[in-house]
DNA sequence: ATGATGCATGGAA
DNA sequence: CTTCCATGCATCA
C-alpha cells in the first residue's frame, strides 16, 4: 500500500478509491482522503472525497465488504474492515466494538473517570472548541455534532495544524526516538505537513529521529489494534524551509511562531515523516495517528494519553500486552529506561543525552528549564511508575506546589517553559483538555490552558483539585510530570515535602527514590495507598478503607526499606538541612514564599514522635550527667544522630525481640530488645549474633514467618512498621496543622500574624486562609464541631487522650508531692530506678504492639511517646538513659495553659529538638 | 453570599 | 532590566 500511496500522490490522477477510479483532470486540486501508510493522502475525486468527509465512504463503497460490525452501544453498523474506517470505532476490552460516537458520549459522561473498557481511545473525540466549550465546563465536554462513524475529517486540511502539533509534540520524546532507532520496523516516508509549530518542537531537539507514536485502532475487522510510530526526520523537515531552529517553544511565543509557520494544508510537502508500523501491525490497515478531526485548534490531547483509558496500571500493561504480535513489548523492551542515576539538576540533561546518544544541545525545554523544575525523579521511581510493563518513563518536570496550586481553586500554575516544552501547544487561552494519569493509574483530565500575561502567557492546569486531593498533596509537596512511552501518557507523580528533605540526607545510600511506595505497576494502587495512609492528611482518601499492606509489600520490602519514610524523614534531615540540591535550587532559588511554604510544610511534618524514635546518641557517646533542678539530664557533646528504625516482636516465651534490617542485604536480624542501632546498620554490625553477623548468613525467619510474627499485618517488615510510624507521624502532622486549626475553627482564628483577613496579604506559615487550610474533603473550609472527618475524630481522640493524661499526671504529681513530703521529713531523696532500655527506637510498650495496633490506638502511641527519651541537654528534655524520669510532670510545661499559638512559631521554636506533644497540643 | 473565572499586580530571579 | 509566576482581586454567574 505504501507504494500505492506514493504513487497516488502525484502520478496518476485517478481517484484513489478503487471503487471509483474516476479520472481526475491534471489540474484538479488534490482532494485528500484518508492518510496512507506512506503518510500521504489518498487523492480522491470530488465525489469520493465528499463521501469520505461526510463519513459515508464505507457505506457507499464498502457496503458489500466484510468487516461490518455493530456498535455495542448503539448497534449502529460500523465498518471495521478498512483503512477508511479504522478510526471510526474502538475495540472493546470485552470484545465487540463501539462506534466513536458512543465512545465519545461515554467520555463526556465521565470525563475524569476514563472508561477502562475500550482498549484504545482515539484522541479525544475531536477537540474541544474553545469558544463553544467554556473552560468552566471543559470537563463536561459535550458531544460534537459531527458524524463519527468514520473519521474522514481527521485528516482534512483544517486539521493539519493540530495534527502537526500533535506530532511535533510527540516528536519531542526522546525515548520514542530511541525506540525508533533501535527498531527494525519498516519506515515509510510520509510526505506531509509543514512544520508550523512542529518546527517549534523540533527546534528544541537535535534528535535526528523523532518518533511519534500514535495508537490507533486498525481496521482488521476490529480484531487487531495497531500502534504506529511516526518517525520524523528533522533534517528532512527542514527541507521545506520551515525554520526549525531558533524557536524553542520556551523562548518564542508559540502563538506567533505558529501563526507564522502555519502552512496551508495544501502546501504540505513531502518532507520526511517516517511512518513506522509495528511489526505486528497489519500492513493493510495502516492508519494515521488517532487524531480526531475538528476544526478547533484544540483537540483533546494528552500526549497520547487520550488513548490510555485504563484506570490502573494493570490495564496499561495489558494495553501493551494486548497489542498484537508483540508490538510495543517487543520493540520497546526495557531498553529505554533511564539511566540508573538520579536525574537531578546537573545530570538530567545528561541522562537524556545518554539515552538519546546525542549531544545536549537540544533538549530544548529541558535545557532551558530552571533547575527547580528539573525532575528529580529517579530511575527507581521511574521503574516503579512504569512497573513491570515495558513502558518507558520520561521525567518531564516537577513543581513544588504553591498554596495556590494546592488550594481549592484547582489551578496549578505550570512553569511556562515546562508547559511549552512538554505539553501540547495551545494557541487559544482556553487550551485543551489534557489527560494525566496519577501514579495509581487513575486518569484525570485537566484543562491545560494559559492566561495572557504581560505579553506572555501563564500556563495553568485547571481542575486539578480532585487529583491533588487524591494524592493528598499540600503546598510544598512536589508534583512531577512524566511521560510514559510508548503510550505517551502523562503521569503525574508526587513527592511529599517531608520526603524531600530526607532525600538529600540519604542520597548516598539510596537510589534516590523518595516515592518509596510507588512500587511496581501491579502494586501501584497499594503503593500509593501506602503513601496516602502514611499521611493523615485531611482528605477523603485518608478515610477510605485501604488495604495498603499486602503480600506484595513484602516483596517490595527491601525497596521500601531503602526509602522508608522513617528513615528518610529523620529529624536530622530537617535539623541540618545541609547543602542540598533542593534547597539550593528548587526550593530556595525561586521564591521566598515558596520556600517558606515548603519549610513550613517540611517542619510541620516532622513530629516529635518521628524524631525521637530515631534519635540516637552520637558516635561519641561520652555524656555528662548534669542535674538541673533536681533532674538528671544526660548531656551529650554532640547532637544526636539518626538511628535505625526497627520493629519489635514478642516470641513465644514472651521475650521481646527487636528486628532490624541490614542496609546491605536487607535481611532481617533478630536483636536484643534494647539494642541500639546506628542509622546504617548492617549485618556486620550484628554483635549480638555472630552467626548472623554477615550478609551471607541466611535470614532467620522467612517472610512467612515474619508475617506470622505480626499476624495483624502481612506486611510485617519494616515497611509496615514504617508505614505505621508514618501514620503516626502524619497523624500528628495533620493534627498539629490542620486539625488544630479545625478545632480552633469556628471563627476562632489563630491570633496569628498570618491570621486570615479579608485582605489577604500573603500566605504565610500558619495562615488560616482558605487556601492554606485544605479541608479534608476539599469542600468547604471549615471543620464543624460535629465534623466526623478523620482529622477531626483524631483530634478529638487526641484531645481526650491529653485530658486523660493530664488528669493522670495531676494525680501522679500529687502522689509525688506526698512522697516528697515524706522524704523531706526524714528519708533521703531516692532515685527511682529509671534504667531504661536504650532501645530508643521503640520503647517496650510499643514493642509488643503491632503496627496496626499502633495505628489504631492513638492513645497508646501518645502514652508511649511521652516516655520516649530525648537526647538533649535541654533541661526540659529527657535523658535517654533516664527516660522514665517523668520530667513531663513539670507543671510549667505540662500544665501550661493551652494557648493558641501562631503556627509559625512551631517550626522555629525547636531547633533540632522536636516539638513535644505538649507543644503540639498546646494549641488546643 | 459564594464560587468560578480571568486578568492584574508585584515580588523574586 | 525583563521574565516568571504566585496570588490578589474584580467581575460574573
Amino acid at each position: 500500500m505504501a507504494s500505492v500511496g506514493a504513487a497516488a500522490s502525484k502520478a496518476a490522477r485517478i481517484c484513489f478509491n478503487s471503487h471509483c477510479k474516476e479520472a481526475k483532470p491534471e489540474a484538479a486540486p488534490v482532494r485528500k482522503g484518508w492518510r496512507l501508510r506512506s503518510g500521504e493522502y489518498a487523492d480522491l475525486c470530488d465525489r469520493c472525497c465528499g463521501n469520505y468527509e461526510q463519513g459515508t465512504f464505507c457505506e457507499t463503497f464498502h457496503s458489500d465488504d466484510a468487516g461490518w460490525r455493530n456498535c455495542e452501544s448503539c448497534r449502529k453498523r460500523v465498518h471495521c474492515g478498512c483503512i477508511v474506517s479504522n478510526q471510526a470505532y474502538l475495540l472493546l476490552d470485552a470484545g465487540g466494538v463501539e462506534c466513536i460516537a458512543c465512545v465519545r458520549k461515554a467520555l463526556v459522561s465521565a470525563p475524569n473517570q476514563m472508561r477502562p473498557s475500550p482498549s484504545f481511545l482515539p484522541l479525544q473525540q475531536a477537540s474541544e472548541r474553545p469558544k463553544d466549550l467554556p473552560t468552566k465546563s471543559w470537563n463536561q465536554m459535550s458531544s460534537y455534532p459531527g458524524q463519527w462513524r468514520q473519521m474522514p475529517k481527521i485528516w482534512n486540511l483544517s486539521n493539519q495544524t493540530e495534527l502537526q502539533r500533535r506530532i511535533s509534540y510527540e516528536f519531542d520524546r526522546p525515548s520514542s526516538s530511541e525506540k525508533l532507532i533501535s527498531g527494525v520496523r519498516p519506515s515509510i516516508c510520509v510526505p506531509e505537513k509543514k512544520a508550523d509549530d512542529l518546527s517549534e518542537r523540533m527546534a528544541f531537539s537535535s534528535l535526528s529521529h523523532h518518533v511519534v507514536r500514535d495508537r490507533y485502532v486498525n481496521g482488521n475487522n476490529g480484531l487487531d489494534s495497531v500502534s504506529a510510530f511516526n518517525t520524523y526526520h528533522q533534517e528532512e523537515r527542514n527541507v521545506d524551509g520551515t525554520p526549525d531552529s531558533g524557536h524553542p517553544r520556551g523562548e518564542t511565543d508559540p502563538l506567533s511562531v505558529r501563526k507564522g509557520a502555519m502552512p496551508p494544508p495544501s502546501s504540505v510537502s513531502s518532507s520526511g515523516v517516517n511512518f513506522e508500523v509495528y511489526p505486528g501491525s497489519s500492513v493493510s490497515t495502516p492508519a494515521p495517528p488517532v487524531y480526531v478531526k475538528d476544526e478547533s485548534p484544540s483537540p483533546m490531547v494528552g500526549l497520547s494519553a487520550p488513548y490510555a483509558l485504563s484506570r490502573d496500571s494493570n490495564d496499561q500493561s495489558r494495553l501493551l500486552a494486548n497489542q498484537p504480535a508483540g508490538q510495543t513489548t517487543q520493540s520497546l523492551g526495557k531498553q529505554l529506561f533511564l539511566t540508573p542515576n538520579n536525574v537531578n539538576d546537573s545530570n538530567a540533561d545528561s541522562n537524556f543525552q545518554m539515552r538519546n546518544g546525542r549531544p545536549k544541545v537540544d533538549s530544548r525545554g529541558r535545557n532551558h528549564l530552571l533547575s527547580r523544575y528539573c525532575p528529580r525523579i529517579t530511575s527507581e521511581e521511574l521503574q516503579q511508575i512504569s512497573g513491570d510493563s515495558n513502558s518507558v518513563i520520561t521525567p518531564l518536570f516537577e513543581k513544588i506546589l504553591s498554596a495556590s496550586d494546592a488550594g481549592r481553586i484547582g489551578r496549578l500554575v505550570l512553569p511556562k517553559k515546562c508547559a511549552e516544552a512538554y505539553f501540547p501547544p495551545i494557541s487559544q487561552p482556553e487550551g485543551l483538555p489534557l489527560k494525566v494519569q496519577d501514579a495509581t493509574g487513575k486518569e484525570w483530565v485537566f484543562q491545560f490552558r494559559f492566561w495572557p500575561n504581560n505579553n506572555s502567557r501563564m500556563y495553568v492546569l485547571e481542575g486539578v483539585t480532585p487529583c491533588i486531593q487524591s494524592m493528598q498533596l499540600l503546598a510544598g509537596d512536589i508534583v512531577t510530570f512524566s511521560r510514559i512511552d510508548p503510550e505517551g501518557r502523562l503521569v503525574m507523580g508526587f513527592r511529599k515535602a517531608s520526603s524531600i528533605s530526607t532525600e538529600q540526607e540519604n542520597q548516598p545510600n539510596r537510589n534516590g527514590s523518595s516515592f518509596a511506595t510507588l512500587s511496581d505497576a501491579n502494586n501501584r494502587n497499594n503503593a500509593i495507598e501506602t503513601i496516602a495512609n502514611t499521611s493523615m492528611r485531611p482528605s477523603k482518601g485518608a478515610t477510605e478503607p485501604k488495604s495498603s499492606i499486602n503480600a506484595e509489600d513484602q516483596a517490595n520490602q527491601s525497596n521500601f526499606d531503602k526509602t522508608g519514610f522513617i528513615q528518610k524523614d529523620g529529624p536530622g534531615s530537617k535539623a541540618s538541612p545541609g547543602p542540598s540540591k533542593r534547597k539550593g535550587s528548587a526550593l530556595g532559588s525561586k521564591s521566598k514564599r515558596l520556600r517558606i511554604e515548603n519549610e513550613d510544610s517540611i517542619e510541620l511534618k516532622l513530629t516529635w514522635e518521628e524524631a525521637q524514635e530515631l534519635l540516637r546518641p552520637s558516635a561519641n557517646p561520652p555524656s555528662n550527667v548534669v542535674v538541673i533542678d533536681g533532674h538528671e539530664i544526660e548531656e551529650f557533646e554532640e547532637a544526636p544522630v539518626i538511628g535505625k528504625p526497627t520493629f519489635f516482636s514478642t516470641d513465644i516465651s514472651g521475650e521481646i525481640r527487636q528486628w532490624a534490617q541490614c542496609e546491605n542485604c536487607s535481611k532481617w536480624r533478630k536483636l536484643p530488645a534494647d539494642a541500639l542501632l546506628p542509622f546504617r546498620w548492617t549485618c556486620s554490625d550484628n554483635k549480638w549474633d555472630q552467626e548472623r553477623a554477615s550478609c551471607a548468613s541466611p535470614q532467620e525467619l522467612s517472610k512467612e514467618e515474619f508475617a506470622a510474627l505480626l499476624p495483624t499485618n502481612n506486611g510485617v517488615s519494616k515497611k509496615s512498621k514504617t508505614k505505621v510510624e508514618n501514620e503516626t507521624v502524619e497523624v500528628s502532622d495533620g493534627l498539629d496543622t490542620l486539625a488544630n486549626l479545625a478545632i480552633l475553627g469556628e471563627g476562632e482564628a489563630l491570633p496569628s500574624s498570618s491570621q486570615a483577613t479579608t485582605k489577604h496579604p500573603r500566605h504565610r506559615p500558619g495562615c488560616t486562609c482558605i487556601v492554606c487550610i485544605q479541608p479534608p474533603s476539599g469542600k468547604g473550609p471549615k471543620h464543624q464541631q460535629t465534623c466526623t472527618c478523620n482529622v477531626c475524630l483524631t483530634v478529638k481522640r487526641r484531645f481526650r487522650t491529653l485530658m486523660l493524661r493530664r488528669e493522670r499526671r495531676q494525680s501522679e504529681k500529687e502522689a509525688e508531692k506526698k512522697q516528697q513530703l515524706i522524704q523531706s521529713s526524714g528519708m533521703p531523696p531516692q532515685v527511682v530506678d529509671q534504667t531504661v532500655p536504650a532501645n530508643n527506637n521503640n520503647n517496650l510498650p510499643s514493642a509488643t504492639a503491632t503496627p496496626e495496633k499502633l495505628v489504631n490506638e492513638d492513645v497508646t502511641l501518645e502514652e508511649e511517646s511521652e516516655q520516649k527519651p530525648v537526647m538533649t541537654a535541654v533541661a526540659t528534655s529527657l535523658s535517654p538513659v533516664k527516660a522514665t524520669i517523668d520530667l513531663n510532670i513539670q507543671p510549667e510545661r505540662e500544665e501550661e495553659p493551652s494557648q493558641p499559638r501562631d503556627l509559625t512559631d512551631i517550626p522555629n521554636s525547636r531547633g533540632w529538638l522536636p516539638r513535644t506533644d505538649t507543644e503540639g497540643e498546646a494549641a488546643e
